[in-house]
DNA sequence: TCCGATGATGTAAACCTTTACATAGATCGT
DNA sequence: ACGATCTATGTAAAGGTTTACATCATCGGA
């Protein structure tokens, strides 16, 4: 009595057989009506759910999807997660997750989970394939990259269209009348860095500003590093009027880096990031940024990797969901003051 | 080849049964040391993992724990998720997260997970258990609440001591010169609620406010009821001087108010928040507030639970850790002219 | 030299499903 | 009215482990 109800207590209570109550469960179509009400009624009575550890062990498939990033904490994960999680739901499926915070070693443990068969697809999150060697890749089970590209596999990916997010970012400055735009990127291996940093060309050729009129720096994508980046820009002589950040955090680093030299945003400077964290409305100025339309991304990599799942053919490689500019306060026009230098 | 090595493979290549196998993995010290080493060395030929389905099939437990929050997004949850991760991975363990965005219906499919064995404890986010009626509660397994005490169960619960927490933010106000503090309050029938009121009231005691000196607000814990609140407020002849908040959001809906009336912060009033969600610190001014230590309430509510589910002993019912007062700019002392009124 | 104890290993059952195959009854066409 | 077809159900195997129990060799003690 304590121990949870089996198919066979349901069996003998409907008096048929554990094979008909299995298809009565699963394939209610191959079984009589009437049998099929007395095993509704049997199931009723015991609070039977089915063994998912059983099940998916004659299966040889579980019902869990494994969900690795690098960081939980990450501002941008959860509300990707509530895509993930909501589709994942809807096809019964549960969600596992794990971060590696970018050791190898933490990775090779979640490389058991999938290994061990406790879980039947894995999405990547943020550009990373977080299990050391490549020969670890070639077992893995049906996997999507979301929100960002995957460097280093034929993974798909469901994300959103760099290149339209940076161009739209990029045309609202020139609109402002900026001309002399810096990039503040974050890790050159990362491909969204190379996406937004082509939107940024593309911007800026269509405004015809000559190259030699374009600053590019680098950090690594936090916000320490966004302002860092800023200090060494200010060691040159010549100076932007406007900062297109690769995402959000770095932008709130060159804008606190602002702040410190006592500069006015957006009167002396503006400032656009890429992701619109939580935080990136909170902030004063709030930050002109371009939306990650976040639970969408997550709700359309698992749909996607539910597709893999039962035609293992690889479908589309990439799903580019379109981004969209949040305007808010830390873009205006070009101050006279640094436009003359 | 391409399917997974099974403990059979294991078995003929190091020539021994496959009881041996299971027993030099799991009971080394049982196993002779030349067999020990036979194995070892066929499990690294074969790359064999243990199929956790079937393990946990045999076993009767399985190495997931289910997380139940209401809402994934909420900003309070990564990190406390962050500590839940860590400790159950250093048992062995993998994190199952699921939400239940307040609907009972999506609460009962969770429970199916753990009807079926597919997870061998349970952490309840926030204060609820999302179930529906009491009665599914007599099958749960091992369970720890946590960030909020489970207001309708004998669950043990990992938090913050919101008493002491509630009592340093109110003795920061009155240190300031405040005596008129309002208290903004989200559901009544939150545990959470009434031991934070509790800590204003004695703070308020101590220092000799008399009980009519008093306001308490109610809304639902998010921005907009603080702002409504506040609203409420205004339509009385009284003002406090500084607000006290159940929490950050109902805090920044309180300040969005005071602002969107020209209000200054903390100039004509001051205001905290509790639990220094992420955006506390970017908001201007940056919101005085009670941190709760997430990471630390996750690892040592995990902790809590395998000590349940591996002595089945009740254990303590209750641990609260020792919140810290994180000043920033939303406090200082009253403006005349509103001690006037 | 033989008995009992000890230690290492093997055999087989059990955990709970799903499903191929077998069976049996019903239905249909001629 | 009879074989063929179809529908509903049952039987039993398989999926990969763990572990109680059985077996067997070895060793110490008398």
């Amino acid at each position: 009595m304590s121990s949870p109800a089996t198919i066979e207590d349901v069996a003998r209570i409907a008096q048929v057989s554990i094979a008909t109550v299995s298809r009565a469960i699963h394939t209610p179509e191959k079984v009589a009506n009437s049998t099929r009400l007395k095993v509704n009624q049997a199931i009723a009575i015991t609070g039977y759910t089915t063994n998912a550890m059983a099940r998916s062990l004659r299966l040889g498939r579980s019902n869990m999807i494994l969900v690795v990033a690098p960081d939980i904490g990450d501002p941008n994960f959860s509300n990707i997660l509530v895509g993930l999680e909501n589709e994942a739901r809807a096809h019964g499926y549960g969600i596992l997750i794990g971060h590696t915070q970018n050791d190898p070693q933490r990775g090779l443990e979640y490389l058991k989970f999938l290994n061990s068969n406790q879980a039947a697809g894995l999405i990547l999150f943020t550009g990373i394939l977080p299990f050391g060697h490549q020969s670890m890749t070639a077992r893995l089970p049906p996997s999507v990259g979301v929100f960002e590209p995957v460097y280093n596999g034929g993974i798909p990916y469901v994300g959103v269209d760099d290149i339209e997010g940076a161009r739209k970012a990029i045309d609202l400055l020139i609109a402002e009348g900026h001309r002399k735009i810096a990039f503040v990127g974050d890790s050159r291996t990362r491909l969204a860095y190379a996406r937004r940093r082509q939107g940024y060309d593309a911007g800026l050729d269509a405004a015809g500003v000559p190259e030699s009129d374009r600053i590019v720096l680098e950090g690594d994508g936090t916000i320490e590093s966004g302002r860092l980046a800023l200090e060494q820009l200010f060691m040159r002589d010549t100076l932007p009027s406007a900062f297109m950040c690769v995402n959000d955090q770095t932008a709130i680093g060159v804008m606190i880096g602002l702040g410190a030299r006592g500069y006015d945003i957006p009167k002396d400077f503006s400032v656009t990031g890429f992701d619109d964290v939580p935080q990136a409305s909170f902030m004063s100025p709030s930050l002109t940024t371009i939306r990650q339309p976040r639970t969408a991304i997550g709700k359309s990599a698992m749909a996607l990797l539910f597709e893999l799942l039962s035609d293992s053919e690889p479908a589309e490689t990439e799903i580019l969901l379109r981004p969209d500019l949040i305007v808010r306060n830390s873009v205006s026009a070009p101050s006279r003051r640094f436009q003359k230098r």
